[in-house]
DNA sequence: ACCTGAACACCGTTCAAGT
DNA sequence: ACCTGAACACCGTTCAAGT
């Protein structure tokens, strides 16, 4: 089987930078980062590699365009009327659940810094980290802190996955083989891994981000 | 000037996996992950790519072994008879400082889930996070949210240092023109980027990383 | 056992030439 | 203005052939 030739496709109206971002999201979606090639791209679109020049700058300005398409619709949560802790435990889940579906994103919005993915995410964030009214040097501390934590485990969580679908594994059996690896590990000189080994299997990635959301925030209380 | 040949080195007594471990890292901090190819490492090493194969499987295999060197060493530093939150910041700040100085070791601990350069670090702050004695289905999750904060932040700021470098960008240029970009974003959508983006050029990573920790260690605090 | 280096199957990007 | 597709300068990896 492997990939099916569909050049029978329907004549696009005309190539726009839009059905290109379109495109790329549904081949970054089912081959991942490393099956959107300019060739494959064209091939999809039924043109060749250098139209889509005409739209588009580079590989890279197209990454964080498609990126930017998801990370607009994830931080589009529903948050109104909540105390503002709750929100921000929303708003963490719903970007840690669109990377977890979209593991691309995590390393599109590592190689975007500051442009417009990334502020939205912090203008979100920000919103209710203000409304924590935590000490006025804290604050921007405070949403840097959740912010790259937000980014970092999601994308770490996201790239986790990725290893074990990329190389046909179970997440199951990974973590199983692993513990075992770590239980196996002299006691001397890692004490701490080999008593947590058995702890690996069973452990729930998600709710290990929520729990350190939640140490955060209990840390910001004590800021006032 | 660009690419020295350097043919002239002396022949080394014959290649090892340590030889290409350690000529990979000069490469990758000189010229950064994208410098590392198989034939500027076999040049280096005056043989053929083939050669190398014969000691190391991957590519991917490669970044992760060199990886674990600097890991290793920066897991080292001196934290003996410190109190455990003290001990956390120290070892924190001592793998930030690393993956500063070698921004390709961030993306290559993402690469490595549960490898031996991730358990290093596990294994460090597991043991201060054990002294703290936080209440006990606590523990796993506090040091899950630490080990990924730290590994996260420390990549995303080495990122950022790569983006303006690789650019020819100063640190500091790239960051007022991101204010001013920001400053100019409709005040309707984005009140709070607006109002921060005069905080964006002066602002300190590690001051910004080590905060982030502190609030952590807060809210471990109150998990007596 | 270890090394050589040509060859394979790819990339992102460019650009003359077409419509 | 927009598209075509061959060509360029690269990759990681393999493998027959050498020592």
């Amino acid at each position: 089987m492997g990939k099916t030739t569909r050049t029978a496709k329907r004549r696009q109206e005309s190539l726009s930078r839009e059905r290109i971002i379109e495109a790329s999201i549904e081949i970054l979606d089912s081959d991942g980062e490393e099956g959107l090639t300019f060739r494959a791209l064209s091939d999809r679109l039924a043109t060749g590699p250098g139209a889509i020049y005409w739209h588009i700058d580079s590989k890279s300005e197209l990454l964080t365009a498609a990126c930017d398409a998801i990370v607009a619709h994830a931080v589009d949560a529903p948050v109104l009327g909540m105390p503002p802790e709750d929100a921000i435990c929303a708003l963490s889940l719903s970007l840690f659940d669109a990377i977890d579906a979209h593991p691309w994103v995590g390393a599109a919005l590592t190689h975007a810094p500051g442009q417009m993915p990334v502020v939205r995410i912090l203008e979100r964030i920000g919103q209710q980290v203000r409304a924590l009214h935590v000490r006025d040097g804290d604050e921007w501390q405070a949403v840097c802190a959740l912010l790259n934590y937000i980014v970092g485990v999601s994308r770490q969580n996201a790239a986790n996955a990725q290893f074990t679908r990329t190389r046909g594994l179970y997440r199951s059996t990974l973590l199983e083989s692993l513990a075992i690896t770590w239980s196996k590990l002299d006691r001397k000189d890692y004490p701490f891994t080999c008593d947590v080994a058995d702890q690996l299997p069973d452990h729930d990635d998600r709710a290990d981000f929520l729990a350190g959301i939640k140490f955060f925030l209990s840390g910001l209380r004590s800021s006032t």
